[in-house]
DNA sequence: ACAACTATACCGTCCAGATGGTATAGTCAA
DNA sequence: TTGACTATACCATCTGGACGGTATAGTTGT
């Protein structure tokens, strides 16, 4: 007879499962019949373990970020503490993620399924709003250090709705330029002026 | 007896009651009922204009697509023939949309509709990759006006999904440095190289 | 002018299938 | 004994879609 798995086991596999199904045949297929099926259980046990799809999914969101957040403070760890370690870190987490094809589907289906879940997308925006704290505290000018972070996201979003994304080559070049230009406006004591020489541009 | 409006009035309401529909109760609730019901038709009034669901949502995703279209020719023309014009029309189109709040939750329930319907993903991409072209015609240097885009996208992005956006003056801001960028490296001939201190900032 | 006809713009009803969720009874290894 | 399930039956609800029918507008032949 096979062994009983642990609850902790369980719920991974049914985390991998999710996933599949998502990268297969997106959100409208994810059914907690099929994730049961998937994951080698039925239905009720799936139900054991996520009293809620609700709840299902809003673990899955935290499965996934802790997975990102994990290897982002890896880098971050790589990066050290110059100016701009963070803004770096993670556009090179995000690259990272973007750069394996099974996860552009799977990433598009995540973000369709916060518009539905609120609890996914309320975790979401928390996430965002630690991220960008950590970024305006990275050393750099503020807003040309989220101009760099919507720069990265941008590059996500083409990637993985697949808008006219860059091919492999120029994508390097673009995230070499991103990373370039984390390394200027290292004083954070820049005030930026807005005309059409600004100081910004000079300092470069 | 009341007239009968026409099928391009009739249309316009029905594309409007989906938009509204969207706007507060999200793709959930985007039924064919609720469509009709908002439109003032029957469902079945509603099925004599579109035969599928999926070719409402196509036909919305045109009149949303048209009515952006529309303005970014409009802020072209405004522009005129300098080099990086499309990328300054376009950075400014986008924020025009995502500026009105109204629109946020909208526009997140568009693209998580494209997860669902393949056809809506399909005229989106089109449409990226014919942005993309006239991008990369803009008479910038590719990968710089691709970085822009990027940036421009990302805070659309931002504002979207409201992961952490600027606030209305630090958003300016921005998007006052993205547009100041783009009357940089106006010759196509500039070549880019990459090392820690690159060509295209000494060019600035 | 007017009847005959056609096309358009709907309405109201019905339906098979799927969904999330509940309930219950039982299995089985540690 | 208890935690971790399985298996099955069931339910209320909703969905897209198909259908037959109807009212009005416009066109055409005479």
């Amino acid at each position: 007879m096979e062994q009983n798995r642990t609850s902790s086991q369980t719920r991974e596999s049914i985390f991998e499962a999710c996933s599949q199904i998502l990268r297969r045949e997106g959100l409208t297929n994810l059914t907690l019949q099929a994730v049961a099926n998937e994951a080698g259980i039925s239905k009720g046990g799936l139900l054991y373990h996520f009293e809620t799809k609700e709840a299902l999914i809003e673990a899955l969101f935290e499965y996934h970020n802790n997975k990102f957040e994990e290897r982002l403070e890896e880098l971050i760890a790589i990066e050290g503490e110059k100016p701009g370690a963070f803004l770096r870190a993670y556009a090179k987490a995000s690259v990272e993620q973007m750069t394996d094809p099974e996860n552009a589907s799977l990433y598009a289906s995540l973000f369709a399924a916060e518009e539905k879940y609120a609890s996914a997308h309320k975790l979401m925006r928390e996430k965002y709003v630690n991220w960008q704290r950590q970024i305006n505290q990275s050393g750099l000018d503020p807003n040309w250090a989220l101009l760099l972070r919507f720069a990265v996201d941008g590059l996500w979003f083409a990637e993985m709705h697949r808008y006219a994304p860059p091919d492999p080559e120029q994508r390097e070049k673009i995230v070499q330029m991103i990373l370039d230009l984390t390394h200027h406006f290292d004083n954070p004591g820049n005030k930026i002026e807005h005309s059409r020489n600004p100081k910004y541009l000079e300092n470069l």
